[in-house]
DNA sequence: GCGTCCAGGTCTACC
DNA sequence: GGTAGACCTGGACGC
């Protein structure tokens, strides 16, 4: 059977409340590694996604309509994914969701055979690597990579955690969803600055969520564009607080991986790994994964990333 | 505990 | 088009 429900008691704090849910499942795609697709970059380390690794379960929290928040999770089984969800929530909306955060309908099979005959890489095929890791919506991703610029990791940490537990739908478990673009755009850019700390991207944070709030900025239409990727970049460039390095990371969890999204920690590691420790400029560094053209993005990430994948294993 | 320095990516003003 | 400086935070370090 596919689908099933059933009733759980749940003690949130001092009370025991009932619980209606359902799990159904999903096929797993051939090549696809469940802990290499969630861990493959760092977003599911950032809130409203929790990952215990130990149980193998991955956890989301949604916000419904905007306002009630409802957590599922997301575990594999065998040849296939189990996801077990409120059952107030239906199943169409939980496994769009699912599919797209896991990107179970893309495929990589170009992307395994160029990367086949490279002795960098040709381990990525067999361990599914790539499959980079993205909410629920891509408001949520646009704020999360804002909140990776010009910063350390912990500190992106604490901006979302931040952003998700002072304006996030609360479920009844606590957990909270991401905030929606009505519930940013509420607030002034003090909030950010003095609440959330997110210093000088305060502004960008109010701008960003008053843009999409208003229908300014539409998020969602750069998933199913049209354009080319060099004019969906100068779309993406468009928004403040977006500059090269997050658009092309942007782009890459668009499923786009024309750019190399360079940073410093990726620039530090390719100077170790291909460069002798020297700093490489950014030209030798876009020439050496050039002969993986559309793919380059996720080769250099692959790449660079490979020892995470060796720990696992 | 306090002060100083540094890393990090983007924006703006200027050349 | 290219470049310098400002933006702000947390962490590391020295005192």
């Amino acid at each position: 059977m596919d689908e099933d429900l059933r009733f759980v008691f749940l003690r949130f704090g001092t009370t025991i409340q009932c619980v209606k849910e359902k799990s159904f499942y999903l096929k797993i795609p051939a090549g696809l590694h469940f802990e290499n697709a969630v861990c493959g970059h760092g977003w599911y380390d950032l809130p409203p996604f929790s990952f215990d690794s130990e149980a193998r379960k991955l956890r989301y929290t949604f916000a419904i309509d905007g306002k009630k928040a409802a957590t599922w999770t997301i575990s594999p089984s065998k040849e296939r994914l189990r996801i077990i969800a409120p059952a107030e929530m239906g199943r169409g909306v939980v496994e769009n969701a699912v599919r797209r955060m896991l990107r179970l309908d893309e495929g990589f099979q170009e992307f395994y055979e160029l990367t086949a005959g490279d002795p960098s890489l040709a381990w990525a095929a067999g361990l599914g690597a790539g499959r980079l890791l993205r909410s629920a919506t891509v408001f949520e991703d646009l704020i999360k990579t804002i909140c990776t610029t010009n910063c350390s990791w912990s500190l992106t940490r604490k901006m979302v955690a931040n952003l998700t537990d002072a304006l996030g739908a609360e479920c009844i478990s606590g957990n909270r969803a991401f905030p929606t673009a009505e519930a940013m755009a509420a607030r002034s850019p003090d909030f950010y600055r003095n609440e959330i700390r997110a210093g000088y991207r305060s502004d960008y944070l109010a701008e960003v969520a008053e843009g999409v709030a208003s229908g300014m900025i539409d998020p969602e239409s750069w998933l199913v564009s049209d354009l080319p990727t060099p004019e969906l970049k100068k779309e993406l460039l468009k928004v403040k607080g977006i500059g090269t390095y997050a658009a092309e990371h942007l782009l890459k969890l668009l499923g786009r991986y024309d750019g190399l999204a360079l940073d410093s920690w990726l620039r530090a590691r390719f100077a170790e790994k291909h460069n002798r420790g020297r700093p490489a400029p950014d030209a030798k560094i876009a020439r050496h994964y050039k002969k993986f053209g559309k793919w380059q993005g996720l080769a250099i990430w692959c790449d660079m990333t490979a020892d995470w994948f060796s720990e696992k294993s």
